[in-house]
DNA sequence: ACAAAAGTGTTCGATATACACCCATGT
DNA sequence: ACATGGGTGTATATCGAACACTTTTGT
């Protein structure tokens, strides 16, 4: 594989998308990075990202980048930020357009492309990045970090079907904090966003099953809503 | 005056910033709008904006367009989101990066250069706007007054010196409700973002003269910080 | 019977909300 | 003296935070 042509034109500045994408997995919040093959930033990790073609909207483009590195499309995608510094990428100007991604756990992730090598990292040991790519990384972090906490985003790290023991976890990993059990559930329940469904789940070691629960996408009113986690 | 050329190359989108600017003026809250006096949307009015200089960084761009319009350079100013369908723009495709400025109420504020056509208007009542510019002012305003409500920025609308019944005024005006006077007292004077200067100003008409406070601008602790106005 | 995880309520302090009258000044 | 806007406190409801034991299952 050949670096790609490196499209900035004098006067113009060039447009790309780079993309967060999270993933809850073996206890931790990770997110996926890109070895890269070529100068600048040599064999550095970076974000996945590419520049926005003509015709594609810049979620669009954002979704195309994503199912390249991990065949996954149907993912929560939201706009984080964007990145102009003149400096940030030593070939020439580039703009870039900040996006983060969440992956549900019972989502089937694919490798990428053949030649490129990509990892997925715990986001509080990932290596050095590639360009202003931790700035873009904590920002994402810090972003997801305040939505779980005003929003419903959380579930969309979650598999369709899971236990309040599962959900509570996952916030736990995410922000970092223990939460009080009983405090925790009985304001997710209160706030009518579960439904119950008729099955339970055995624990992988032993002890009393759990019962599962269904996210309620029709309960999400992010705007104005009480916190969940105040 | 000519029509810019417009500088979108083939198969590159162009980049530009636009900028909400915000001020307090008549009891209302007005943003700063520009009549166009070329096509595409020719005497449609729109958002101040321009294309973005191979050196220059977007929050400078921004703040470039503001003194373009404005003469006012020093005002706080945040990016809000970029928008970027491959259609907004007729003329070709068009990335812009919206920006949000607010301006002090005692910040003179000088017309446009000469041939420009420049005008504040109430946000409640502005006309049919160019482009997606009544989607980022929509958005402007809804990010406004969210920010209104759980960080400090509303005092950059005010003069260095104002009265309570002045931020009141101005809290009511940008949220559009009604606010309880003592209870908007006691909480803002409780957070302890005021100081009280010796001064105190006499009303308009008549009445007990109000004591003039200042914004401490140390104290603008903006995260996880307790809402201002549930 | 015991180990392991699920499940469940109450108390207490802090905060939000609703609400009405006196004060200082100019005319 | 009166009109005008400035300034003040309390009672009640709601919400967040802290906290420990019982239940159900597998071995």
């Amino acid at each position: 594989m050949e670096p790609k042509p490196f499209p900035a034109r004098a006067g113009q500045p060039a447009v790309t998308v780079d993309v967060v994408i999270f993933r809850l997995h073996e206890d931790a919040l990770k997110v996926l990075l890109i070895q890269r093959a070529f100068p600048p930033h040599k064999s550095k990790w970076a974000l996945p990202g590419g520049f926005v073609n003509i015709s594609e909207t810049l979620e669009e483009a954002a979704l195309r980048e994503m199912e390249e590195e991990t065949g996954v499309r149907d993912v929560y995608l939201e706009q984080l930020y964007t990145f102009g510094d003149p400096k940030r990428d030593p070939r020439g100007r580039v703009i870039t357009v900040a996006y983060f991604a969440l992956i549900s756990k019972d989502v089937k992730v694919q490798a990428g492309e053949e030649a490129t090598h990509t990892e997925w990292h715990a986001v509080n040991k990932v290596p050095d990045l590639a360009f202003d790519h931790e700035k873009i990384l904590k920002y994402a972090v810090q972003r997801l970090r305040y939505k779980l906490e005003y929003s419903s985003v959380g579930f969309e790290l979650l598999p369709d079907e899971f236990t309040l023991s599962d959900l509570q976890n996952a916030y736990e990993i995410v922000l970092a904090e223990k939460l009080d059990k009983r405090n925790f559930r009985s304001r997710i329940l209160e706030s009518g966003i579960l439904v119950e469904t008729s099955r339970s789940q055995s624990a992988p070691g032993q002890g009393r099953p759990a019962k599962l629960y269904r996210y309620r996408k029709s309960a999400a009113k992010e705007t104005k809503a009480r916190r969940l986690f105040p």
